[in-house]
DNA sequence: AATGAATGAGGGTTCATTCAT
DNA sequence: CATGAATGAACCCTCATTCAT
């Protein structure tokens, strides 16, 4: 998978696909300059070319990099053994909004990829669609399955629409959360508060309805 | 606020903007080349900007048209008089995702103008910014608001949670519903029954949770 | 064959293959800039692709007008109702040495065309290579040919032969010729009187070799 | 005029040269990149700058190592002492064609440093200029004089005029032989014979002339 | 001496914008 | 008012050359 045509300073490696995760996720495809990248990575451009070939191909490398980060930084097993599916979600996202703010710019351009697609030249989108195929399938474990098999449902109720509908609240959460940290250097815990009592909330809804009786 | 400079040939406005949204749609703002635009609209390279000035702005244009075609279109009254929230989200989403089939390049670029902002010139993204908040306020009336004050909610449960959720709800389904016409030039009622259906599942499970007791 | 895709400046057009043909003819193909042929031309860079699409095509342009001006220009019947072989051959010199001095851009780029195939892009190989062909068959009239037809060969000459020679002969008298102005702005009635002489006691070889007996 | 600088490895050198023989005359000048010249000669391609100083002057030291070469080779003597006109010139268009066989790079390099020129840069264009100068004078000993020295020339017939026109007549023979090994990897025997056969027709005719009588 | 990673000036090409008609 | 030919700034990419090791 590593092309080892050239032996490469990883150093530079990681401070271009820093500075492209980074320009790319903040301006976008389109706008980013290779120039403003070389220069935010300290390097010149015509190693960015050497090492990458690309313009297109950088964007993809960046964005496969941000997905391996993402995943190899996540420890799924921090929720895995919760205890009850109202811990499990309150640690996943309390760990996600962390994840997030540690890593802005890697879930900057993942997301970016995701709502970028159409903007970007049409060789890039082939492969774009194939990184984040493989990495949907490889990486993310199924957390919530084996939770809800062991919880009693109610007549009626199909498992995969309870995951459906947890999955959305979560994003639902996130998307709020991201407000949260756009111009605050630090997460203060305070805030981190307020979004899980939400999740909480939202998740004591999905168990037991909105309806009185 | 009317910029009555000159008198536009109202027929040939309506061609640009139509001829704009489609290709912003599908191309995203940087992708869509003015040559383009014209060419659909049968209009002059030139007076697309004697109208709007620059592209940034036919962008801005475009999608205030979009959202203001889009809210003239919605009959909210359809499902408002809906006897209970269940009829009402059945009737709004259907009703929903027929818009959308009937006006897609109106619903493409309002939400390409949402996944875009970052790839738009940093001019643009302020001003964007302003229609959405400003549509967002004035124009989609509180549907669920007036319903859900009828219903007798579990205690500890927060109306905004409830509205929260079913917008959250809503959002999921059409986003599965996009899907459906695709390549498909019309909508078929049994795709729609499909829709419908998951729908009241979802909305049954926000109603009475998914456990059992 | 004329793609009237959009109406071109005839004069501009005119302008930009001359200076094309000058600067290729010149510089050859990678040493010219499409950046000085546009300041020769008066032109702007833009147009040039505009019209022209690539530098490619730009070139192939200029040696197709190069070589439609010289065949446009070019009298054949000048020499071809000579009395003889002898004088036809004069006059044909004679004409092509004019021609060759008063369109040296054309004649340089024709050339040069000839000779810098190897250098260019391969995609522009293939193209020029059809060039030729067409232009070989179409244009230059068998002018000897049926003067030899005429004359009395001695027994074991073959027509072919001969007529390969005097081509040989020509083309070594031309190569000879061009030294002539390479400097000088105005072609010298003596200096084309030597060559003439020369090319007389060439073509006086031909006919009755060079032994005695 | 030796460059005793530093200790130069002959074997790398000779590598060096081998391989810019070969591209350069595959590719041209411009074609030719320095990268792959020092692939081809297993070298690195700082060492190329060491030796060469610039891709122009190891182009200048190509073509002057092929001219050395081909010059080194060629046993004039094979011919030299031929008993008359017709089995000089058999012999060396055979012996020509055999070099240019055992030898293409060096023959390409030398052709294309020829119709090169105009697409080189200006600084090498001069020193080419002197390289040719010098190995014309100096390399190639007049061998078709002493032997027109011998021969009974028809009144009227200059013995430069003779010399030229067997030049001619070499020359076009070879470039008509050119075709033969384009792709062939060996050189057939009766391909020859129907080079050297034309070659006779040819000098025959120069001989007694193409006119009966 | 020899390497090859790194540089950056330079060139072809695109496309929003202008302006003469 | 309307046109679309013309412009030229800006950008991606190439590759000869350098230089630290």
């Amino acid at each position: 998978m590593a092309e080892s045509k050239s032996p490469r300073d990883p150093a530079k490696e990681r401070r271009i696909i820093a500075a492209a995760m980074h320009i790319f996720a903040k301006q976008g495809y389109q706008n980013a300059k290779t120039d403003d990248i070389a220069t935010a990575a300290k390097v010149s451009k015509g190693l960015i070319f050497h090492y990458y070939g690309s313009k297109a191909k950088l964007y993809l490398e960046s964005v496969k990099a941000a997905y391996a980060k993402l995943n190899a930084t996540a420890d799924f097993s921090v929720w895995q053994d919760a205890a009850d599916l109202k811990q499990m979600i309150t640690r996943a996202l309390t760990y996600k909004i962390q994840l997030q703010f540690d890593y802005p710019d890697e879930f900057g351009i993942a997301l970016a990829a995701y709502s970028d697609v159409s903007s970007l030249p049409s060789s890039l989108q082939k492969e774009l669609t194939q990184v984040w195929s493989s990495e949907l399938n490889n990486s993310v474990p199924d957390l919530t399955g084996p939770i809800i098999k062991r919880m009693q449902l109610r007549p009626g109720v199909k498992p995969e629409t309870v995951q459906k509908m947890i999955t959305a609240m979560s994003m639902l959460i996130s998307e709020e959360a991201k407000g949260l940290f756009k111009d605050s250097k630090e997460l203060k815990a305070d805030a981190m508060a307020g979004v899980v009592a939400e999740a909480n909330e939202c998740f004591d809804m999905l168990e037991h309805g909105f309806l009185a009786e």
